[in-house]
Order: structure tokens, then sequence, then C-alpha cells
DNA sequence: TCGTCAAGGATGACGTGTCATTCATTGCTG
DNA sequence: CAGCAATGAATGACACGTCATCCTTGACGA
């Protein structure tokens, strides 16, 4: 039942590495998308799955699974899109509770605008330093960890 | 010169599994760190770089290195570590421009305290779910996205 | 039908991160 | 030594995230 306790130096190192890589890697994709079209990566990535539906509405609820953003985190964001014209904000008809967030022409303008730079960057940056086995491991890697994740009883 | 523009579906998915990954993962680190020592990830990081040192004393721009942290941020967060006691803030003897960060008794005691626990969920929410050979193609990885970053001329 | 509870969502307070700016000191260089 | 760029660091403004809480509506069994 019991594990060793501390980290073996691999790990150690394996796991300084991933924490550097993440950091760096999410700075230069932000600060790349922020001066190419004044998004954050959140924003992208609230755009992204508003576009993924042709009629570019979506419940809070389900962005929220898409996403897996908490609820008060994806409520605030929306708020702020809003304000600056990236998404509106309507009641849902067929449900009294619920909101209906749609995006704006502003915001497919400026997703259109952001998603080639963004693309390539994370190809630049990420992918071109990885060769195709490597890009498997990875998925598979991922994978794996949130499997343990979802399984995890504490 | 000219590359795919668009992420292949393999790199989509591995991509998207990674955010994924990285995001879950965070959050139940830092939800564990915080509900067992009040600590968050960033307070158990500047910490431990404070405990490297046997004196428990390291100047801002040598902790700002070790962390790869925009010095700003920094800056504000030892503020904050200070209002709570886990650090203090002393004038440099030798360098007039700068100061000394020393950890506290209280910062050495939180340390401490959350240690094993943040090792152990480490472990038990990552490592456990990987075997050795992705530990370290993992390290490998993130070696190579890193010298990318470090490379990179824009 | 009523009562209770779950679901969908908004909000305020507060901690965190970034950017731009500011400031003093130090280290050169002429 | 005067002048000046670079270094070390703090700060204010503002965007972002989390937690706790609150409110309304829907669902559903007694």
């Amino acid at each position: 039942m019991s594990e060793p306790p501390w980290l073996s130096d691999a790990e150690q190192r394996a796991w300084r590495a991933y924490l550097r890589m993440n950091n760096r890697l999410t700075a230069a994709l932000g600060r790349q998308l922020q001066a190419g079209s004044q998004l954050s990566i959140a924003d992208y990535e609230v755009l992204v799955y508003l576009t993924d539906t042709p009629d570019g509405r979506r419940r809070p609820y389900e962005l929220q699974q898409d996403l897996d953003w908490e609820q008060s985190r994806l409520s605030h964001h929306l708020g702020r899109m809003q304000k600056r014209g990236l998404v509106c904000r309507q009641e849902c008809p067929s449900d009294g509770r619920g909101a209906v967030i749609t995006i704006t022409d502003a915001g497919r303008q400026a997703i259109a605008a952001a998603a080639p730079g963004h693309a390539a960057a994370v190809r630049r940056l990420f992918f071109d330093a990885l060769d195709a086995h490597q890009v498997a491991s990875l998925g598979q890697l991922a994978d794996q960890v949130l499997d343990r994740l979802a399984n995890d009883d504490r």
C-alpha cells in the first residue's frame, strides 16, 4: 500500500522540465495571441467552441463542459467578453433559469483573424520540436493521467 | 519553408488532451495543497527555492531565475507572502539597489508541513499513471520544446 | 399541489498575473 | 570624475480565477 514518499531524481527532473515548459509555452502562446489579435488564450478557447456550432450559440453549461472550466470562471469571463462585444448573453426560451451565449460578428472576425497565427505558433513552438511518435506518446500519456485524475477518490 | 497551416487530427487530439490534463492536474494539485496547508502552488515553489539554500536567504533576481517568473509577478507575490509572514524582505548590504528575501520560521513550518502531502499527490495523480519509459520520454519532450522556445526568434 | 431539492447561472470579495512605468544604485566610458 | 546605460526592484492599474453565496426555475415524489 505504501509508495515511496518522494520523487526519484528522474521524476524530479521530468516534473521540473514539464512545469517549466508549461510556463514558457503558455506565456509565449499568450503573448503571440494577444499581440496579434487582442485575444487572450481564454477568449480564444471560448470562441473556438462557439464557432464549433453553426449558429454560434451555446448554453453556458455546455461551454463549461467543453472548456472544463469552473462555472464561475466561465460566468465572469463571459461577462468580460460581453463587455468587449465578442459575445452576447440572452435569456433561454426553453429554460427560464438559463442563458444562451451567442458569438457576435466582432467575435467571429476576431477568431478568424487570430486562428491562423495561433495555430502556426502552436506548430512552430511545440509540434515542430517533436516527431510523430512523441506526439502519439504525449496523447497517450495525457489520457492516462486524465484517467487517473478521474478515478481519484479524494 | 512553408508548413502546413493547421494541426493534423492527431496533433489536435494530443494538444487538447495535453491542455485538459494540465488544467485538471494543476487544479487538483492546487486544491490539495491549499486544503492541506493554506499554501498555493506558487507559495510552495517560492518556499522550495528558499529552503534550497541552508540559510534560507535569496536575492529576488535569483529566485526569478529559479522560478522562471516575470519580475513583477515575483515582486507582487513576495509582497503577499510577506504580509502573511512566510518570508521577510530586507535591504541587501552589498548592493544598495537590491533586496534579500529570507524565509521565516512560519515559512519553514508551512513548507515542512506541506511537502509530504504535495509530493504524494504528484506521485499519486501523475507518476502513478506512467511507467518509467514514459517519464523519461516526457522529460526528453519537455527539453526539446524548451530548446525550441529558447531559439525562437520572434 | 405543495415541498423539497437539484440545476443553471450571477455576483462580490479577494488572491493572482501582466504590463507599463518609475526609481535608485551600479558599472562603464570618456 | 561626470555622464549615462544597465540592473535590481517596487508599484498602480487592470485582467483573470476561485470561493462562497445567492437567486430563480425546474423536477419530482408525497
